[in-house]
DNA sequence: CGTGCCAGGTGCCCT
DNA sequence: AGGGCACTTGGCACG
C-alpha cells in the first residue's frame, strides 16, 4: 500500500498566514506537524524561562505532546507532556504557536517572525516497542534463578508493599537459614541513596518480626561510599549484571518445557 | 538579512538513494536532519530493545544527538545523546541510520525501507535560555531573607560537603537559640525521600559537632509519609514556594541600592 | 573520570 | 488524584 500525498503536507518558506492554515487544518486532522524558524519562548508554570532569538525546530504531536528543539542537545528546552492543547494564531505580523496544560498549569508560547518550513503528517505507528535489561528482568531472573542472590536462598514475596506503608521492597525471601532476606535491585551502579533505600525495606520488615532481616543490595557494582554504608549496616553486595540477567530469561523461555527446570 | 534556499534542503518521497546522499552533505556540513518515513529500530547498549515497523521522525542534530519520536509522547523512544556518531547507508536496498556513542558503549540502529521526507537545514541558534524559580533560587532567597526559614535563622556555609564525605547539604545555619540547622531545599513537593536525605546531612554533622543538629526540610508542601517520617525524627517542615522565591530575588536585584536592605 | 544530586524531570503502577 | 519509584534517565558541578 502506497502512502498518498495528501497524507504529507510541506510548505517551504510560507508566509505566516499560509503557515497558520495549514497548523490549523493538521491540529483538526490529528496530525504530527513540524515548524522550523527563528523564533522567541516564553514559558511559565510550576518555573518560569525565556529564550531568546534563535533558529529552532517546533513539533506538535497529535496527543498534544509540544517540543522545542534548539540545533544541539537531546532534550528540548522547552516542553508540554502529552494531553497538553496547542493553537496557532497571528499577532502583529508573527505566528504564535501556544500550548498549554492544564494540571499542573503551564504555558508555552513560541513567537516566530518566519517560517522557514512546516511539515504536516499523518504518521501510523502500531509497532510494538520490547526493552530489555531492566530491572524488573533482573528480579525475573532471580525468581528463575535463586542462587544468583547466595546458595539455598528462597525467594517469597515479588515486590509489593511490605504491610502497605513505607515503601516497597523489591523483593523478599528466606535464607539458608532461615532469615528474612531484603533484596534491593538497581540495573546501574548503586550508591549511598539505593543503600539507604534498601535500610528503609529491611528496618520496616523486622518491625514487623522477631526473625533476623538481612538486607542484600543486587547491581552490577557498588560507589565506594554505598559500600562503605552497606558494610556499615551490615548488608551484603551481590554482583549482578542486567544483561546477564536477560540473557538468563532468554534461554529460559526459549525451551520453556525444560527451560525452568534447567535452573532449580 | 535573508535566509538563502542552500541552508534548506528539503526532499519529498526521495529514493533511497538520495535520501543517503543528502544525509551524508548534511552530516558534513553540520547541519540537522530530519528523516521521515517507516522503519523498525534496534538498540543495544545499557539495555537493548527492539521496535517493530511503524512511522516515526528521526532527528539528528549536529552535535550528535539522535532522536527517533514515535507520533505520541514527549520522550523518544530511542535515542542517543550529544557526543554520538552518526552515519548513514544503503543495505539490501533499505536506507539505515546508525548512531554510536563510545561510552558507554550504544548502537542504535534505524532501518527505513521508504523515506516520506528529509530535511536537511542549517541552524543558528545562540539564543539565551534563563531558568527562574529553582531549588538554586530557592536558596539565594534564603539567603536574603532567612526569615523564609525561621525567625532568626542565620545561613552559614553556602552548602557543600559537610566534610568532604557523604553527600551534601543544600544549606548550614544556626538558630536564634545558637543550635546548628541543616536545610533541605526541594522545588516540588517533597516526599519520604527527601527526609531520609535530610536525615543523612543531620546524622553527618552531628557526629562532628556536640552541639544540637536540627533538621529543616523547605518545600512547597510534603506528603503524608513524609510528614509522618519528619516528626518521627523530630525534624521540621517550613512552606516555600519556589515561585515566591523567584519574586523576592527578582524584587532584589531590580533595587539593588536598596534591595538587600530591603530584607535585612 | 567517578560520585552525588537536581530536573519545569517523565512515565508507570499502585492505592 | 496522590504517592512511590524506575529510567538506556540526562545534565551539571565537584573532588
Amino acid at each position: 500500500m502506497s502512502k498518498l500525498n495528501g497524507d504529507l503536507e510541506v510548505l517551504v518558506e510560507p508566509s505566516v498566514e499560509e503557515a497558520v492554515k495549514a497548523l490549523r487544518r493538521g491540529f483538526s486532522q490529528g496530525r504530527l506537524l513540524l515548524v522550523i524558524g527563528p523564533c522567541t519562548v516564553d514559558y511559565e508554570g510550576r518555573a518560569r524561562s525565556t529564550l531568546s532569538l534563535g533558529e529552532r525546530v517546533i513539533i506538535c504531536k497529535p496527543d498534544g505532546s509540544f517540543m522545542v528543539h534548539r540545533p544541539t542537545g537531546y532534550e528540548p528546552v522547552n516542553w508540554n507532556p502529552p494531553g497538553a492543547l496547542a493553537s496557532v494564531y497571528v499577532e502583529d505580523g508573527s505566528l504564535k504557536l501556544v500550548s498549554i496544560r492544564k494540571r499542573p498549569p503551564e504555558k508555552l508560547v513560541v513567537n516566530l517572525s518566519r517560517v522557514y518550513l512546516v511539515a504536516s503528517l499523518k504518521l501510523e505507528d502500531s509497532g510494538v516497542f520490547a526493552l530489555h535489561a531492566s530491572e524488573e528482568e533482573m528480579r525475573r531472573a532471580v525468581l528463575i534463578k535463586p542462587e544468583l542472590i547466595e546458595e539455598g536462598f528462597k525467594p517469597m514475596e515479588a515486590e509489593r508493599a511490605i504491610d502497605g506503608l513505607e515503601g516497597y521492597a523489591d523483593l523478599v525471601g528466606e535464607d539458608v537459614e532461615g532469615n528474612l532476606v531484603v533484596v534491593e535491585f538497581k540495573r546501574v551502579t548503586a550508591g549511598r541513596e539505593a543503600v539507604l533505600q534498601l535500610k528503609q525495606y529491611v528496618d520496616a520488615l523486622s518491625s514487623r518480626t522477631s526473625r533476623r532481616v538481612r538486607g542484600i543490595l543486587a547491581a552490577p557494582s557498588v560507589t565506594k561510599e554505598g559500600l562503605r554504608l552497606l558494610e556499615q549496616l551490615g548488608f551484603k553486595f551481590v554482583r549482578l549484571d542486567p544483561q546477564v540477567c536477560y540473557q538468563l530469561i532468554k534461554s529460559a523461555s526459549v525451551k520453556p518445557s525444560t527451560g525452568l527446570l534447567d535452573y532449580l
